[in-house]
RNA sequence: GCCGACAUAGCUUAGUUGGUGGAGCGGUGGACUGUUAAUCCACAGGUCGCAGGUUCGAGUCCUGCUGUCGGCGCCA
């Protein structure tokens, strides 16, 4: 029953001549009485399958010859190497299909469904996406998907990072209370984490180096490319570490990442019509860094309105990320724009010691991060200054209480990465089935 | 939460000043021995999102509703 034969093998020539047995689903179909041309596809690519009525029994050359788009079938034959423009194709000496198609409700994912959506986000291919994931486009995202999450294990694992896990329900947020999923739990509320950092603050005085990738839940109607109620987050925690220590992993992180794909995912890349040297450019360069004032001066000698003490929203971050052609750092915002873990810089408490990186061409803040308040003085400070009751921070407390250490960490939005690695136009083609304000389904 | 669009066959869509809704793809039947989104002929397939209203007459004009898409804010 296993699959001895895979497409992929067979393109790259490595049974050229030889028997094979095809195991995958039909792609495409056409052709004569005499000559049938059947398109197979499995999960390594597609191949051309040529059925001519005499080489074969009548009853697999009517089979095939019937069989709908997205049969799935087994196929066996003879490979050969060809000149034509698809290259290898196999001629067809058997044929069964297994999973038949029901021509009264044939695969409803047509060329002009495909051709018209282009991104893939219209409501019918995203009311079909179980049916969307097979596709050529959707396949190819989800395996450059795939090797993003690989190399994010294997940055933080060959750096002795652990991987740790956060509970999903919690009782209490990170920050502002009003992006929180509510469930019930046993007569009580309970929450959908926003994030494994608190968790892994606590954790920190025992492991010192750890990560996750985990999902994130937050309750915003954000309508925009870049947002999703259920995303995946790469989380890192460090002991001992200063903000700019972070910097360096989250750079190092990114630059890995961008790697990575242009080794193991080339041709996926370029099946998007991704140009490989702009990935390289990412893998290659130092990342900037801007501090927050300097952004601003930018910003006002570019004519923009803003004051200082403001927070950098999207369209001004847009405005900074044209000037630079690699991610950059946004570092030391002002104290009063950032929630209480971002720990004050001792050498000018107006700011905090804190960043976010922006990767270029649009796609904007990719990571969030920062030196954490870490001394018991300093949180109980920060929590008064936002009035917010110090009960639900007990906890957090508690881990300055006994033997604080300087520490800090980031998160990653794995999603966001692979949209702009993948220079997807909405973050919905990079996740299988991305979930949003308005969708649940399928 | 705010702003702006859109809704016609399974899909993608055309539809003029309001006058009996067309096409391409997909499906079915037929032709064709090398096709590349194959081609050619024929057939089937429509409560024009829902509910009201204006009118002799509404896919088309008006109101409400629902759904979806895009943008802002928030952030990963």
């Amino acid at each position: 029953m296993a699959k001895e034969f895979w497409i992929g093998d067979i393109k790259s020539g490595s049974y050229d001549g030889e028997e094979v047995e095809l195991k995958g689903w039909i792609h495409r179909t056409r052709g004569s009485n005499k000559i049938r041309f059947v398109v197979v596809r499995d999960s390594t690519g597609t191949v051309q399958c040529v059925a001519k009525r005499d080489s074969l029994s009548e009853q697999d050359f009517q089979r095939i010859s019937e069989a709908l788009i997205e049969s799935s079938v087994v196929v066996r034959g003879i490979v050969q190497a060809t000149d034509r423009e698809h290259g290898h194709e196999i001629q067809v000496t058997h044929a069964t299909v297994i999973g038949p198609v029901n021509p009264e409700r044939p695969f409803p994912i047509t060329e002009s469904a495909m051709v018209e959506a282009d991104g893939g986000e219209t409501e019918f291919l995203l009311d079909n996406r179980h049916l969307y994931l097979r596709t050529g486009r959707m396949t190819t995202m989800l395996k450059i998907r795939s090797s993003v999450f690989g190399a994010i294990h294997s940055y933080f694992r060959d750096r002795d990072f652990i991987e740790y896990q956060a509970p999903n329900f919690v009782s209490g947020a990170v920050e502002g209370g009003s992006t929180l999923f509510e469930v019930p739990y046993f007569g009580r509320k309970a929450y959908l984490t926003q994030s494994w950092q608190l968790y892994a603050e606590a954790a920190m005085p025992a492991l010192e180096r750890l990560y996750t990738m985990a999902p994130s839940f937050r309750a915003e109607k954000s309508r925009t490319r870049r947002h999703l109620t259920e995303f995946w987050h790469a989380e890192m925690e460090i002991a001992w570490a200063s903000n700019d220590d972070v910097m360096e992993h989250g750079e190092g992180v990114v630059r890995h990442i961008a790697n990575t794909i242009l080794e193991d995912r080339e041709s996926e890349l370029e099946n998007l019509g991704r140009d490989l040297e702009t990935i390289g450019r990412f893998a290659d360069s130092d990342y900037p860094r801007m501090r927050y004032d300097e952004a601003v001066e930018t910003l006002q000698s570019k004519g923009v309105e803003i004051e200082w003490g403001q927070d950098l929203d999207y369209s001004k971050e847009k405005i900074l990320t044209e000037d630079f052609e690699v991610p950059h750092f946004l570092t030391h915002y002002p104290r009063i724009a950032k929630p209480f873990y971002h720990r004050p810089d001792p050498d000018d408490p107006k700011y905090v010691l804190c960043h976010d990186l922006l990767a270029p061409e649009g796609y904007g803040e990719i990571i969030g991060g920062g030196e954490r308040t870490w001394s018991e003085d300093e949180i109980l400070e920060r929590i008064g200054e936002e009035d917010t009751p110090t009960e639900p921070y007990e906890f957090y407390i508690d881990i300055r209480r006994y033997g604080g250490v300087p520490h800090g960490g980031f998160g990653l939005g794995v999603d966001r990465v692979c949209t702009w690695l993948a220079g997807a136009e909405h973050i919905r083609e990079a996740i299988p089935f991305p979930r949003d304000s308005r969708r649940v389904t399928p």
